[in-house]
DNA sequence: CCCTGATTCGC
DNA sequence: GCGAATCAGG
């Protein structure tokens, strides 16, 4: 993939939105979270919110040919990703006791905030996200579910249950058709 | 286990 | 410049 100027531009937003690498690389498309740090590095915005820490010179490992990608990780103070509440930007409400782990940012009372940019595409699915749909579908707070879904399973287990329900009444059909 | 970002380095 | 591989941590 190609880093045309709006996809940078879009990594730029996403990145200081305070999606995750991989998030945004899904969301570009394309392209693995790799990728997008690797950019976002070569952007020189990395420390989303602190500027500070200089580098303190990394023990780089012996030269020759080999890979010794080493030790990593002496600068990156980390700070807090600044949540800047987006205006209008519609919590969405969970089923009440509904999802067992409500995995994202949430506040208070089991509200969870998705950032606009995320909701705008389809949100990040990923192979264990769960793709349970919420809302009108084109209503505006439309979304996924989005927690963990074990791996190949499209659903959270929450989900999983309401989605495979009918199970026991296939099992009573079943024993009397074989 | 899942995830996160950081770094290095071959391309 | 790019990003996979790798590392380090939560």
């Amino acid at each position: 993939m190609t880093w045309t100027d709006e996809r940078v531009e879009l990594l730029k937003r996403l990145w200081g939105e305070g999606l995750s690498a991989s998030q945004i690389a899904n969301e570009l498309g394309g392209i693995t979270r790799n990728a997008v740090i690797g950019k976002v590095h070569r952007l020189s915005l990395s420390g989303r919110a602190r500027p500070a820490a200089a580098a303190p010179a990394r023990p780089r490992k012996a030269t020759a040919g080999a890979r010794p990608a080493t030790n990593a990780r002496p600068a990156a103070p980390a700070a807090p990703p600044p949540r800047p509440a987006i205006a209008g930007n519609t919590a969405i409400k969970l089923a009440p006791a509904a999802v067992p782990e409500p995995r994202r940012e949430t506040r208070g009372n089991g509200e969870v905030v998705v950032p606009i940019s995320l909701r705008a595409s389809l949100m990040t699915l990923t192979e264990q996200t769960c793709k349970w749909p919420i809302g009108d579908p084109g209503g505006d707070d439309f979304h996924f579910c989005g927690n963990r879904s074990k791996v190949g399973v499209p659903y959270c287990e929450y989900h999983s249950r309401i989605a495979y329900q009918p199970v026991q009444e296939r099992r009573r059909e079943r024993r009397a058709a074989v």
